[in-house]
DNA sequence: ACCTGAACACCGTTCAAGT
DNA sequence: ACCTGAACACCGTTCAAGT
């Protein structure tokens, strides 16, 4: 809700860092990661594509600064109480931002970006499970089970997303899928589950906190047998 | 180790679509999946870039047949004793499969795959827990949990390969890690495990391996909770 | 100091034309 | 049936030139 096709007559406000990189995310979330070229970011800020590279070293600069913006929007609020459950509201606060940034994972499939804004969100995290008192050796293989979920996504393998517009697309692949006696038993299984037939995908928000629950119990059962042994 | 740049004259072996997706996959083992052009493609088949839209349908589709290619080297043996052990061995079996082909991660994330070969795996390894007496639902959840392990690889936040190899951008990035105490913690800690002051980088088989079990063992005992009760 | 025009070296893909 | 040449509509990036 921006000076984005002003009257071009305006007076020019010059452009800056922050003012590509909060286009750029704009741009992202309205049109996907895929529209943010250089070209089609310099006609969002009406300017040549050329004049972004002088607040900007180069694309992978603009996708770094892109993730750190957004990786900024969670609160690094103090741990609070267990170690657990403060791991576990921090990572549903970034599923939170996630959710807001859609591409947020693909760019970080991508490129690994260890900014500032980075180290700080990870320093954070660390903090609390030595603060819970577990080992630092723990905490390390805890942060690395964990992984992207630290972030607040998971790596989707599968995409329904199409099955669930197009009806000929889900019909063709549920023919597909009941040639295999074990995905056919799971996916029956998932349909009836919800009462309806058709539409009842997977639920990414329960499979995260599912997971995130699965994986912090494993680390606290370790953390108390290290505490005993 | 083939007819890769053979005598121009030599009689010509028609392209067919297992030819093209080989040629692919070893461009990619060699040079990396940025590499895999239709143009240089074409090129390493002697041939122009637009024949290759003969025998495949697209980009994506060269894509998904080069994964497809791929995900047949990994033998789906039979299930034999526990369920966790069956999982275990089939999830390192795809990871040596996965590091022989490294790019293999980042078509995968870049793009679902949903071939038949792909199907075909994943059916199998909903069989072990069905065999194993595994709940239909548990099953779903921790298929959703384990993810992209199934097919033997981790995706990585960070990455550490430009520091292994120059010592200028290892001690940079030391000079930055030291700046957040917990980061800083961890790390002194990783790199006196080695008795080696430089090169430890975190060793992914081993967080490989400690993160399946400790997925396969929740999963255990939540299935264990759900026989009692 | 900031922006631009023109150019370079790439992409994926289409389509009419060849054999 | 298979391959090609030319073309289209895009990329990221450099560099000399403008103000």
């Amino acid at each position: 809700m921006a000076t984005q096709t002003d009257a071009p007559e305006a007076p020019r406000i010059p452009l800056n860092r922050t003012r590509v990189l909060e286009a750029a995310v704009a741009l992202a979330d309205r049109d996907g990661i895929d529209a943010v070229s250089m070209r089609k970011l310099g006609q969002e800020l009406g300017v040549e594509a050329m004049s972004l590279y002088n607040h900007v070293k180069n694309k992978g600069d603009l996708l770094d600064g892109m993730v750190d913006t957004i990786l900024g929007e969670i609160e690094l609020t103090p741990m609070e109480g267990h170690w657990k459950t403060a791991m576990r509201t921090r990572m549903l606060a970034a599923r939170e931002v996630v959710i807001r940034h859609q591409w947020v994972p693909e760019v970080l499939e991508s490129r690994p970006v260890m900014t500032p804004t980075m180290m700080r969100y990870m320093d954070s995290i660390i903090g609390f499970f030595r603060e819970g008192g577990v080992s630092i050796d723990l905490t390390h293989h805890a942060m690395h089970a964990i992984g992207s979920r630290l972030l607040g996504f998971t790596q989707e393998l599968f995409d329904d997303s199409d099955a669930e517009q197009d009806p000929a697309a889900a019909a063709a692949m549920m023919q597909q899928l009941t040639q295999f006696p074990n995905i056919r038993a799971l996916t029956e299984a998932l349909l009836h589950e919800g009462d309806e037939i058709v539409g009842a995908g997977c639920d990414s928000n329960f499979e995260f906190r599912f997971t995130i629950d699965l994986i912090l119990d494993g680390i606290e059962r370790l953390h108390l047998a290290e505490q005993e042994g």
